[in-house]
RNA sequence: GGAUUCGUGGUCUAGUGGUAUGACGUCGCCUUCACACGGCGAAGGUCAGGAGUUCGAAUCUCCUCGGAUCCA
């Protein structure tokens, strides 16, 4: 115990300031050869953006109480802090800083000017998870892009293809044919253009397009299976006007009747929606383009013509056969390449595949332990309508080099040694010549790997996997992270666990909720609704983010940024301040803090009783990661039964010379104790400068989760009926104009069922003269209301319950006091179940000049002086 | 268009079969002795709407309406 007197206001600032300065990275290390049970947090590693969002806050603040409360159980830590580098946002962004294009500079050139990027947005991100006190285990972060990680990624990637999960196949892609690359959807920027709406003659059925040159291309019509123009046809088979070649009509509820004829043909591929129609209905493949935007050999005297000249030449010819009808002029949105304008057209490419095994991937996601337990049926449904499998190739620079090379003379795949990993085939070469055919030219692949190839291995990573058998920490216990990505991370991580290691990656997973904005909306710029962490940490606080982002909602649900919870939090830490230093003031001067474990009065018994069901809920409340609920639970208790009851009890002792003091500053110094416990994982600052002072200059850290344990039914039932009639003499005093503290003369509490010993202090709390007596008040008594007990009623008596109820009140009082042990219904003999019910008594008074009140069985009479 | 989820006093939120939780806000009273970022008291909800199951539904089932998120 240090003797200074604790600050009159808590002053957050400083205090996190001197506690995170005083903290050790080291303290929060993963002992590699501990004979503790591990616990490995499968942490997810944001996207180097150089800020953390409120989102991020969120999900860390769940880790770091798991964190902290796993610590204080006994358990070996590991938090590592991962990131995950690879990606287009930054290869945009270095275009932009550079004003370059990634055709200006060498591929090798490109990608250092992305690594140095995102070495500076780490940089940037880990100040702020350290400033936010986070006891991430910093000897165990990872980088992504490094050597050492992405080359598991092609450790994997090898191993995956060498047991026939990965393949190649021709795959759609958006593409720019000006820039000829492949571009991700990302790179696709919309603008608003006209063009003409073809009406041509399609065989016999009408066709509006805007995409003539397309036609030879041209692999189906397809109308709405509603639509009663085409009913008929549907199933039949058309010749393609010009080509000659013959599709088929199908039926798809995606056409819109009422858009041109309200017949489409598909062709591979005008739009996104012929990709769509493509896949689910099996349709062949028909090249009309190549990646430079020529028309191919299948479009015959075309050939060679550029796309816009193919389509006037196309369209003068319908005109020429007599089979263009009419042209209108329509608005479209058109994508186009965002570096260059270009119209963005959709070609089929050579891929990168990986199996999708949508039964595997459910078992095993079945054997994780899933908070909330709904959330599995996100993953399950996504996995049920998995048409087709991943693809894993891009054709970008910054990412993970797929690690293969292709044989100039004879096309063999050739793979490296994986000892020589990490490479770059497009850098290096094979090492030994091509073992089909000896030929010694070859060329590395270009395409990359989709980021999420590397970041669902996080969890190998983590658990040691460097491909040698089975990882020493694997499988993590937890894979914490938000349910927008159940469907990519989590599954993509369980798809690779399952194919390398054969089992699940983890023991559970928790799912935390997305953060909306104040208008319940996600957060976004253009709503203009976006708050960050350092909005909150600024004005109130590390510790007042972590609560709102704890308690401000359950875990799992979406929770929306409410400044009334940051607020509600920050007041609960000045209350509990005062609290302390209150409690402290009060210890001080109790030389020596007494050694007892017996306490004796009956409000001390009661405090320590509930002390202990606290710690027993709240204890539970952490081990199923319900945060919201563990949080709450304390905060009841402290600001409820700690502040309004019990000190407001305990005062008058404490004031006195009364012996029984000692047992107030026991139960005191027990209570704070447990209180700095548990609230150190949501609060660590707050927690640790409180157990500072109480504990003589101790770290919250090195302590052990509470285990007090107390029980004493007698006490929580006296001490909850001597908590209720203060609460009754307050509503009296209020309700008759008296000031809470003023005198309120002679109290009698008449308890017929038992005894009770409150040790005066009641008689201090409401300043009046309290005799308890443990009889009948000599008053008259008559029977009141009976109070079911539908619990037990309904249960025992089910459709009876009902006509049981009426005939209870129809019985005369003696029988409402003493039930029967039977009584008739219906005509039926019932029994009657055991505490059905409890019955009420009206008290009335004559003569005496007394105010009366009743509280079940209890009476209470006041004579005011 | 599909999937998931939510709809609880003015606002936000807990509650997954037994008389509706808490916070903020509102109204009234109370300041020597931890705290006015406080204490005490009060008002305010037919738990979106409808139907069903049940002795009993905010809670389970179905439908309708509305919002959000993810995917197409």
């Amino acid at each position: 115990m240090l003797t200074e007197e604790l600050p009159k206001t808590y002053d957050f600032a400083s205090v996190e300031k001197r506690w995170l300065d005083q903290w050790d990275d080291s303290d929060f290390y993963f002992e590699k050869d501990s004979k503790k049970p591990q616990y490995v947090i499968d942490t997810p590693p944001p996207y180097p953006t150089g800020k953390l969002h409120i989102g991020h806050a969120l999900n860390w603040v769940y880790m770091d109480i798991i964190a902290r409360y796993k610590r204080m159980m006994g358990f070996n830590v590991m938090f590592p802090q991962g990131w995950d580098c690879h990606g287009l946002p930054t290869e945009v962004k270095v275009e932009e800083t550079h004003h370059i294009t990634k055709n200006d500079v060498s591929r090798e050139e490109f990608r250092k000017m992305c690594r140095e990027l995102t070495i500076e947005n780490i940089t940037r991100m880990r100040q702020s998870l350290r400033t936010m006190g986070f006891s991430v285990d910093w000897s165990n972060e990872y980088i992504t892009m490094e050597p050492y990680y992405y080359a598991k990624t092609q450790l994997s990637f090898l191993r995956m293809l060498k047991a026939g999960y990965i393949y190649q196949d021709e795959h759609p892609v958006n593409f720019c044919t000006r820039c000829e690359t492949a571009i991700a959807f990302a790179e696709v920027s919309y603008y608003d253009g006209e063009t003409l709406l073809n009406f041509f003659d399609f065989d016999g059925i009408e066709i509006a397009t805007t995409r003539p040159e397309l036609l030879a291309a041209c692999v189906g019509v397809a109308v709405h299976p509603d639509d009663e123009r085409y009913k008929s046809i549907v199933g039949k088979t058309l010749k393609v006007p010009i080509f000659g070649h013959k599709v088929t009509i199908i039926a798809d509820d995606a056409v819109d009747m009422a858009f041109g004829s309200g017949a489409v043909m598909i062709c591979t591929f005008g739009d996104k929606t012929d990709v769509f129609w493509w896949k689910k209905h099996h349709l062949p493949l028909r090249k009309a383009l190549t990646t430079k935007g020529t028309m191919t050999a299948i479009c015959g005297k075309y050939e060679g013509m550029p796309s816009k000249e193919c389509r006037a030449a196309i369209l003068a010819d319908m005109k020429e056969l007599g089979i263009l009808k009419d042209q209108k002029k329509i608005e479209q949105r058109v994508g186009g390449c965002w570096r260059c304008k270009t119209p963005i057209e959709i070609l089929s490419e050579r891929q990168w595949f990986v199996k999708v095994n949508g039964g595997e991937i459910v078992k095993a996601a079945r054997e994780i332990k899933w908070y909330p337990e709904h959330m599995l049926q996100r993953l399950e449904n996504w996995a049920e309508q998995m048409e087709w499998d991943w693809c894993i190739s891009r054709q970008r620079l910054f990412a993970t080099p797929i690690p293969v090379w292709f044989c100039d003379k004879c096309g063999e795949l050739i793979l490296p040694d994986e000892a020589d990993l990490p490479i770059d085939p497009t850098i290096e070469k094979p090492k030994h010549a091509c073992p089909k055919c000896g030929g010694t030219e070859f060329t590395g692949e270009k395409d990359v790997l989709d980021t999420w190839m590397d970041s669902s291995i996080t969890d190998l990573h983590v658990t040691g996997w460097d491909g040698s058998g089975r990882p020493p920490y694997f499988p993590a216990q937890i894979r914490p992270q938000g349910h927008d990505i159940i469907r990519t991370w989590a599954f993509y991580t369980i798809l690779r666990s399952v194919a390398l290691l054969g089992e699940k990656p983890w023991d559970g997973i928790l799912i935390n909720g997305m953060v909306l904005g104040e208008d319940g909306f996600k957060m976004s710029k253009s709503r203009d609704n976006v708050i960050g962490p350092e909005d909150v940490m600024g004005p109130y606080g590390v510790d007042a983010l972590r609560q709102w982002a704890a308690a401000g909602s359950s875990t799992g649900q979406d929770i929306l940024f409410n400044w009334n919870d940051v607020v509600a939090a920050s007041r609960f830490q000045t209350k509990m301040w005062n609290i302390v230093r209150f409690s402290l003031m009060q210890i001080q001067k109790e030389s020596p803090v007494p050694e007892t474990d017996a306490p004796s009065t009956l409000i001390d018994r009661w405090m320590l009783a509930n002390l202990s069901k606290t710690v027993a809920e709240v204890t539970e409340s952490m081990d199923a990661y319900l945060f919201d609920k563990g949080l709450k639970t304390i905060r009841e208790f402290a600001w409820n039964i700690m502040a309004d009851e019990y000190l407001e009890f305990v005062k008058g002792r404490l004031y006195s010379e009364d012996p029984l003091r000692a047992g107030a500053i026991y139960t005191l110094k027990t209570t704070l104790d447990a209180l700095c416990k548990m609230l150190s994982p949501y609060i660590p600052f707050f927690a640790q400068e409180c157990y500072h002072h109480l504990s003589g200059g101790k770290r919250i850290i090195d302590q052990p989760w509470t285990t007090f344990s107390y029980a004493d039914e007698d006490a929580l039932r006296d001490g909850d009926l001597v908590v209720k009639i203060v609460s009754l003499l307050r509503k009296y005093k209020h309700d008759s104009g008296l000031a809470l503290n003023s005198p309120l003369g002679n109290v009698t509490i008449y308890t017929p069922s038992h005894d009770i010993d409150d040790s005066g202090d009641l008689g201090r709390t409401i300043n009046a003269t309290v005799v308890w007596k443990a009889e009948e008040p000599a008053l008259e008594k008559t029977v009141g209301d009976v109070a079911f007990n539908k619990g037990v009623v309904g249960k025992t008596l089910r459709n009876k319950a009902g006509a049981f109820m009426a005939a209870v009140n129809a019985l005369s009082d003696a029988d409402k006091i003493t039930p029967p042990k039977s009584i008739l219904v219906e005509g039926e003999e019932i029994s009657v179940p055991e505490g059905a019910w409890t019955t009420s008594y009206i008290y009335s008074v004559f003569g005496e000049s007394v105010d009366v009140i009743m509280l079940d069985d209890v009476m209470i009479t006041v004579k005011r002086t």
